[in-house]
DNA sequence: ATGACACTATTTTAGTGA
C-alpha cells in the first residue's frame, strides 16, 4: 500500500499537474492540503475518472482539505471539534482497516498576532482529537506548519526561536510524538536533511533554502509495515510547462 | 532590512501564505 501527503496550493489551478501525478506514483491513499475550495467547485469527475474516491471539506477560497482513495471508504470525518471558526482543516476516513486522517494546521502568521496562541490551541485539540480515537492501524498527515528540528530548516539553529521554530511549536508537535505517533520520514531517515517546502521567491528551491514541514505520522503498527519513505523533491519541479505547488508530496510504501 | 511568487475573490488590487 502507497500513501501520500500533499499541500497543492490549489487544487483546481494544480489539477493538470496533480493528474500527472497520480498517474505516475499511483498512490493508494492520498491527503490533500490547501484545496483552497468548497465541495461545489471541487473537480469531482477527474479524481472518478482516475480511480479516486474523494472525502471533502472544503471552504471558499482558503484552507481544505480531502482524502482520495483507490479502496473503498468505509467512514468518514470532518473538521476538528471546537475549531470550526480556524476553517476547514482535517478531515478523515477508515479505509482498509486504517485510519486515515489529514490536516492543514494553522500557520500562526507571526509570534505577535493572535493567530499564532490560535494555532497552539489548534494542535493542543489535534493531540486531543487523536488521542480520543485510540486508533490501531493508523496516519495522521499533512501540513503542520512546525519545523520538529534544526535538521528541518535550511537555516538549521540560526532559525530557533522565529514562528515555526519555537519551543511552544515543537512542544506540541513533540506531544504528538508522545501520544503514540512516530514521523515515518525521520524513522526511516534518521539522518537525512531533507525538506517539504520551498518558498516560490527567491529560487528558494534551486538554494536549498527549504523546510521539512510535511509529515507522515503512523501508529506503531503502521511503523512496523513501513517499508520506504521518501520526500517527492522531483513534484516540486515544473512539469510540462505546468507550475508545481510549493510543497512536494511526501510517499511511504507500507507491506 | 526588504522583497522576491502564486493563489483566490461577484478580481483589476488586496489578503494570505511560511
Amino acid at each position: 500500500m502507497r500513501v501520500a501527503t500533499w499541500n497543492v496550493n490549489g487544487v483546481r489551478a494544480r489539477l493538470d499537474f496533480i493528474r500527472i501525478w497520480l498517474q505516475e506514483r499511483r498512490p493508494d491513499i492520498v491527503g490533500l492540503q490547501e484545496i483552497k475550495t468548497e465541495a461545489d467547485d471541487f473537480p469531482h469527475s477527474t479524481f472518478e475518472e482516475l480511480g479516486y474516491e474523494v472525502v471533502l471539506h472544503g471552504q471558499k477560497g482558503w484552507n481544505g482539505v480531502a482524502v482520495l482513495s483507490r479502496l473503498p471508504v468505509e467512514d468518514s470525518f470532518r473538521g476538528l471539534a471546537g475549531q470550526e471558526e480556524m476553517g476547514a482543516r482535517l478531515v478523515g476516513a477508515s479505509i482498509g482497516g486504517l485510519t486515515f486522517a489529514t490536516v492543514y494546521c494553522p500557520n500562526g502568521k507571526s509570534l505577535e498576532h493572535e493567530d499564532f496562541v490560535g494555532k497552539l490551541a489548534w494542535l493542543d485539540d489535534l493531540a486531543t482529537f487523536w488521542s480520543a480515537q485510540n486508533v490501531g492501524q493508523g496516519i495522521l498527515c499533512g501540513d503542520f506548519n512546525v519545523v520538529p528540528q534544526a535538521v528541518d530548516s535550511w537555516r538549521g539553529e540560526d532559525a530557533d526561536g522565529q514562528i515555526f521554530h519555537t519551543v511552544e511549536e515543537r512542544s506540541r508537535f513533540d506531544a504528538l510524538l508522545g501520544a503514540g505517533l512516530a514521523d515515518l520520514f525521520r524513522e526511516k531517515n534518521p539522518d537525512s536533511r531533507a525538506f517539504s517546502w520551498w518558498d516560490y521567491r527567491a529560487g528558494a528551491f534551486r538554494f536549498g533554502h527549504g523546510l521539512r514541514i510535511d509529515f507522515l505520522l503512523g501508529t506503531p503498527p503502521v511503523l512496523a509495515r513501513v517499508n520506504q519513505v521518501e520526500i517527492d523533491r522531483d513534484f516540486r519541479k515544473k512539469k510540462e510547462g505546468l507550475t508545481a505547488s510549493d510543497h512536494a508530496p511526501v510517499i511511504a510504501d507500507l507491506d
